[in-house]
RNA sequence: GGGGUCGUAGUUCAGUUGGUUAGAACGCCUGCCUGUCACGCAGGAGGUCGCGAGUUCGAGUCUCGUCGGCCCCGCCA
């Protein structure tokens, strides 16, 4: 006994109960509760014990007059300290009802109390009511995670893991576990590397997809593969990218699009069900990648607002206004956003003209529609046909605002897009709960890299161009579109894929197109076309941002709110201090000197 | 690599124009209290103002640098 009581045994307790689950129908019983000590309110006499598990908080009562022991034991309880409790789950009296508490109506009422751990005062309170700095919560991060918001979060995200492997599987689906130490393949992010140490001088990387190894399971015949996956980029963080995070991968043979978008909308039906009860409309919504650019300024639209992007070009063809003509001129184009019925004040529009540089914008026009004509910085340059023609395009009203951006067409969308979202938030416009689902179709194949002077793939160098724009791949590779495809939702990709290529000889052609050298190809990817050589099915399939998903899900900003353990923006765990420093011996082991 | 912003008690914050001993709330500690539930009451402890230089008679406050958190640009096929 004593014992017991100065190692914290249990010895033959056992939970009979959760805290958060007991409500009148359990009036009667006995349980045996176990939790940590949420607050303690000791009234001299009879002490009252807000006990928290996952479940939730529970009332216990020690009172001396049914356990002068455990009401002794009680007294030295304090916040966070991990107790055992024994006793009969008793009705409230109605004055004593918590109608804030789900157990409110109800309390245990204490024979037998075990203390089986102190704790420290913890650094910060152990509710969803403070709010804490990062920095502090990242470094207690198991206390963090025991904060009621945290514990839901992780619970909701292995529910969502489990059902989408539910789903999956009855879809025929079957996972496979691909390799994490693997081979890196320098296109696209940046990899985190391993070094051997049984080969000296060769390095593993890090898998930032699964991609080749999926691809390969469909030349095996493994027909439909999914995987929830861990991926690891090594690139610079932002509030929903970190350096690991997880997807949903996917690939399927014999398919078209048509057959993975049916797949992931009965999936991401089925988790926004879990989560939310909610059903979500399908099919969703398809958008071209050309129509999304045009209209949302971008390839990942939140539909959720209107606000839709209008091209002027047409208005300022010979203007005299010479930034509008400027752009017009070196075939950029001149973009606005019409925003009726609403105000925004000088310093508004002036901050937003400084906004639109953070995009490479040379700044932004404003017009105001006022019932005394227009004002504007910019309208003493425009033309009496220009202002018509306007007026016109726009059917412009009093109490319209015209924000205009005139640049390169990618700086104008891009600059436009942001302007829209800023001022959607402003201006309160966003149906914040709506779920908006679409698709993003026909992505070109690829894009021109200034940088590096060559074509580069828009998604990667194994997806398979439109059957109908194969001619147009060595003479206009611009114009060619991929059987390719984003998920969208309110505005955050959560989701691309691909039809892949399947024959040698097309991958070859694409990556000719890429300035992949016959050499090169069979250095880097030499099994993949290995592969592709022996019978490869047609096959296509999905990654989806796990992470990403679950955010949107609870409503968080930052996908550290649902990563157990996430990273700072500079890489860091806070709470291992990874990563750190290694003995010298080890990189002896490896054959890696490090330079001063 | 770049821009912005923040850093004061365990936590959340205040701190005037540069001026005495840096404050509040919560938390913590001690005592009292038999129906509270953010219990209450009385008392108490707790600070390298992120770090380092500089300006000044005097710096939490001004300047420069630096470290760290967050947001963003670049980057992320």
């Amino acid at each position: 006994m004593a014992d017991e009581e100065h190692t914290g045994s249990l010895g033959n307790w056992k939970r009979s109960a959760y805290c958060g689950d007991l409500r009148l129908a359990d009036v009667g019983r006995r349980v045996t509760v176990m939790g940590w000590v949420s607050s303690q309110r000791d009234h001299g006499g009879v002490i009252f014990v807000d006990l928290r598990d996952r479940t939730g908080l529970l009332q216990i009562v020690l009172n001396p007059s049914v356990s002068a022991e455990a009401a002794a034991l009680g007294r030295q309880v304090r916040s966070e300290y991990v107790i055992a409790a024994q006793g009969e789950v008793v009705r409230r009296s109605p004055e004593t009802i918590n109608p804030a508490l789900p157990t409110g109506e109800i309390e245990v009422r204490v024979s037998a109390l075990k203390v089986l751990n102190t704790s420290q005062p913890t650094p910060f309170p152990i509710d969803d009511e403070a709010e804490i700095t990062e920095t502090v919560r990242l470094k207690y991060r198991f206390l963090d995670l025991r904060r009621p918001k945290m514990l839901h979060n992780l619970r909701l995200r292995h529910r969502l893991a489990a059902r989408a492997r539910e789903y999956l599987d009855r879809c025929g689906l079957v996972e496979v576990e691909t390799p994490v130490l693997t081979r890196s393949t320098p296109e696209g992010a940046r990899d985190y590397l391993v070094p051997s140490r049984v080969n000296r001088g060769c390095f593993y990387a890090l898998p930032q997809s699964p991609q080749l190894f999926k691809q390969m399971l469909m030349v095996s015949g493994l027909d439909r593969y999914y995987q929830i996956v861990r991926c690891f980029r090594d690139e610079d963080l932002r509030a929903d990218r970190q350096p690991e995070f997880t997807q949903i991968d996917i690939e399927m043979s014999f398919v078209e699009p048509q057959d993975i978008f049916e797949l992931v909308e009965g999936l991401l039906e089925e988790l926004v069900d879990e989560a939310k009860g909610l059903r979500i409309p399908r099919p969703f919504p398809r958008l071209s990648y050309a129509e999304a650019m045009a209209r949302y300024g971008t390839d990942r639209p939140d539909t959720r607002f209107g606000l839709e992007i209008v091209d002027l070009s047409s208005c300022f063809t010979g203007s005299q206004f010479r930034l509008f003509a400027e752009a017009l001129e070196k075939g950029g184009t001149v973009r606005g956003i019409l925003v009726r019925g609403q105000e925004l004040s000088r310093k508004e529009l002036d901050d937003l003209v400084e906004f639109v540089k953070l995009f490479g914008a040379g700044g932004l026009a404003w017009i105001r529609i006022g019932s005394e004509g227009w004002q504007s910085p910019v309208v003493k340059f425009l033309s009496e046909r220009e202002r018509s023609e306007l007026g016109t395009r726009l059917g412009l009203r009093a109490g319209d605002l015209v924000l205009l951006v005139a640049d390169r067409e990618a700086v104008v969308c891009d600059a436009l897009a942001n302007v829209r979202l800023r001022l959607g938030e402003r201006l309160n416009l966003i149906a914040r709960e709506r779920l908006d689902f679409l698709w993003v179709t026909d992505f070109p194949l690829v894009e021109y890299s200034e940088e590096e002077r060559r074509y580069v793939a828009r998604h990667h160098p194994f997806t398979s161009p439109m059957d109908e724009d194969l001619g147009k791949l060595e003479r206009e590779p611009l114009a060619v579109r991929a059987k390719a495809y984003d998920v969208v939702l309110n505005g955050i990709e959560i989701g691309g894929g691909s039809i892949r290529i399947h024959r040698s000889s097309l991958q070859r052609r694409v990556f000719q197109l890429l300035g992949i050298g016959e050499e090169e190809a069979r250095r880097k990817f030499g099994f993949l076309l290995d592969a592709l050589s022996y019978g490869a099915p047609p096959h296509g399939g999905i990654a989806l941002g796990f992470d990403r998903l679950v955010m949107m899900l609870v409503g968080a900003n930052s996908i550290r709110e649902v990563i157990a353990f996430p990273k700072t923006q500079k890489a860091v765990c806070l709470l291992t201090e990874a990563p750190g420093p290694v003995e010298a011996r080890q990189l002896a082991e490896l054959g890696i000197g490090l330079k001063k």
